[in-house]
Parts: structure tokens; sequence; C-alpha cells
DNA sequence: TTGCAAATATGAGGATTACTCATGTTTGTG
DNA sequence: CACAAACATGAGTAATCCTCATATTTGCAA
């Protein structure tokens, strides 16, 4: 992933490519860039984010952001795609020793209570994956990232029911994890009881599926 | 409804309020703007839909355009108002009579088809459904219609189920109901086979919990 | 019928903002 | 040290949403 030019254009069209910082100085600076951006995010939104504005507060010229950064979008994209990076290391590490039903009920409930929190606490995470829906390319990014953790849960289911049809605990999975970040969003739209009360009994409708009664 | 002035800015803030068309003429013109912003939404997606098009196509100036409408989100939310209005009068026509759980299955199974067939067959719904998130009055109106949705739905679980606690059925009947939609969007985003399968373990998994086993 | 206020219609132009490109500077390397 | 490639710059371009001063039409009271 270091050294690749950075995409996620969307349309099927890439926009015109562009430069992935090779030296140290542009490497540092790219990284200014995105902390500028992640900052202004939080502060209102990646709809009110200005290009001028990352590029003033990360001390760069607008022709610098250009330079590494096809578009916009390319930028919170790349926002994006670290945090599902975190993401999944962390689901994978906690996924992959589930041994027994009882292991996979408290490795989800805590998943579910750290993703919760993140939702709760990270207002940058919150606003990319709130617009994701409009951007095709963060869609996208999205759909891979609940295939792969969808992955991490089906191995576990695997283990545990090795008689099932494959395929429909795929299925499961996916649809499992989708649900979870559909509640998510809910939740973090209603108001902190109600959002609470929401993934609560989320956690037993998904539990129910992934290991029965 | 009718007579009401069109609003839908997000924010908080109110756009500079607009006219309600009062003249017969007016609100023949409001139909064709709405017509042919829908047209182009159908043909290349809200976002590319630009106001200088809709107005052409309707034959109204661009004016004409804006003294009806705040700004471009207030064309989409009134057509996104009016898919809810029809959506939920079905809805609620076909939740009403459930008297017993045979019947709640029937019907909940029924819904779920027609609602899968018009998000695939419906490419303007499709594309503001997609954008909700995007668009904080349209967020809001869409939970304002999952929130009216779910309570037909929880009037229905209050009749089968008298004895359960009120509360938990509003939210399992919300989470259901917002289970579907994030279904709905999954499975028309993947292949259509996928998508078959994902939307048949949806019904199954909200019927379990909707029914009991 | 006529006079008039309110409603409606118009489109050139203001304002914003994502993005380009010609030009200049810095860095690593043979 | 020469030189190519990487990097940096910011004034300017293009696209588009939306405003507003002005003109026309409508409904209605006198």
């Amino acid at each position: 992933m270091e050294g690749t030019a950075i995409s996620g254009s969307q349309d099927g069209q890439i926009a015109s490519p562009r430069r992935a910082p090779s030296q140290q100085r542009s490497r540092e600076r790219v990284e200014r860039m995105l902390a500028a951006a992640s900052a202004l995010i939080a502060e209102h939104g990646s709809d009110a984010m200005r290009m001028g504005e990352v590029a003033e507060r990360a001390g760069v010229s607008i022709g610098s952001l250009y330079q590494f950064f096809p578009d916009k979008r390319a930028i919170i994209w790349a926002l994006a795609e670290r945090y599902t990076a975190e993401s999944q290391a962390c689901i994978a590490a906690s996924l992959a020793q589930v041994s027994d039903a009882e292991g996979l009920r408290r490795a989800f409930s805590e998943l579910v209570d750290i993703y919760y929190g993140r939702f709760l606490a990270e207002p940058v995470m919150r606003d990319i994956w709130s617009g994701t829906q409009a951007d095709k390319a963060l869609r996208e990014l999205e759909l891979a990232d609940s295939r792969a953790n969808a992955e991490f849960l089906t191995a576990v289911l695997k283990r545990l029911r090795p008689t099932a049809d494959p395929a429909a605990l795929e299925t499961t999975a996916l649809l499992v994890w989708q649900m979870g970040e559909a509640t998510m969003r809910l939740a973090i739209s209603v108001g902190r009881k109600e959002g609470d009360d929401l993934v609560a009994a989320y956690k037993r409708m998904a539990l129910r599926e992934l290991v029965g009664e």
C-alpha cells in the first residue's frame, strides 16, 4: 500500500493519476494534508471541507495538494481506507482465536461495543461513513470492508458448524455485518438511550443467528 | 401538504422560503419541474442532475425553478417525500388487517418482495435513497419514514403479543425495518443472485424475530 | 370594464469552489 | 557538478448553484 498512487475516484473513470510521495519530505507533507483534512471534517463535516482550507492548514499550496490527491474524494477515501485497515486488523485478531460458541458470543459482543464506541467517539469516521452511500468509490470500499470482516466471521462459523452449507454461512455473516453497520448509523442518529437499546437489540438478534438460541 | 411551501433544507438553517404554487398554471409547472428532475435522475443520477437542465426540460426558466424550490436538495426531497407517502399507504394497508402469526408472515414476506422489486425497478428511488445519508433533510425524512413504517409493525406485534414489553416491541420493529432497508441497499449493489440470497436470508431472520421460530 | 396588488416568469450575472498548468525550486545520483 | 526527476507554487479556468431587478399575468374589488 505504501508507495501506491492515491486513487479512489468514482464512475469507473480514473481521474488523472497522481504521484505517490517518494521522498521523505513529501511523505511528511502528505501526512499533514491528511491530518488537516481530518481536523476539518471533525469540525464541520466532509461536505463543508474546502480544498483551499486543507492546503492552508497543512501549510502547503493548493497545487501540492492536487499533486498527491486527484480530487477531493480521494482525500476522504484515503482517510476511510486507514480506518478500515485499522478496524480489520482488530477484528481479525479478535475473531481468530474463537473456538466455541461461548467464545464467539463474547468476542462478537465485545466487537460490537468497540465499533459502537468508535462510531460515537470519532466524528471523522462517523461523517465519512454517513456520507458513504453518495460516493461510489467509498461505497465500494465499504463493501470490500464488509466482505473482509464478514469473511473473518464466516471462518469462525465454518469452524463451529462444519456441517452447514458454506454459502449460507457466508450470506449470514455478510448480512449480520451489514446490519450491524446499519444499526450503528441508526443508533447514532437517534438519542443516546434509544441508540443503546437498538445496539443491544441488534446484539441479541445477531447472536441468535450466529450461535443459535 | 398541498399548499405548503416546499422546504427540505439542511443544517437546521432554513433556506430562504419559497412560495407554494397557488394558481393552476404554476401547479402544473411545478409538476413539470418534478417530472423533469425525476427523468434526469433516472438517466444520470441526482448528483449529475443540473438545475439548468431541469429548468430547460421542464420548459421553464431557471428563475421559475427557484421560485418554488429553495435549492437543489429541495427538489430531490420533494420526490423522496412522494415515494415515502406512497409506500407508507401501501404498507399500512397491508399490515392493518394482520391478526395472527401466519398472517404477519405472509404480509411481511410480500412487503419485502414489493420493496425489493421497487428498489430494483425504480432508478430514481434507488438513487435518492442511496444518497440519503449525505443530506440531513433526507436522512431525517428517511428516519421519519422508518419510524412510521415501524409503527405499523409495532401495532401488529402488540396485537399478537399483548404481554410483551411495548418498548421492546418498538425497538424490534424499528430495527427490523432499518435492517430491511440496509439489506436492500446491499442487495442492489451486489449481483442479482447474491442479492436475492441476501433478501431471502433477511426475511428468515426478520420473521424469526417477529413471529418466533 | 378597469385598476391594482399579489402571484408568477425571466435570464443575465454574482459568488463559490473544485481543479489545472505553466513555471520555478529541490533532491538524489552518476 | 550537471542533470533529470520529483516536488512546489498560486493565479487563473471552468462549472454550477443561486440571486435579483425587472417584466408579465392573474384574480378580484370597485
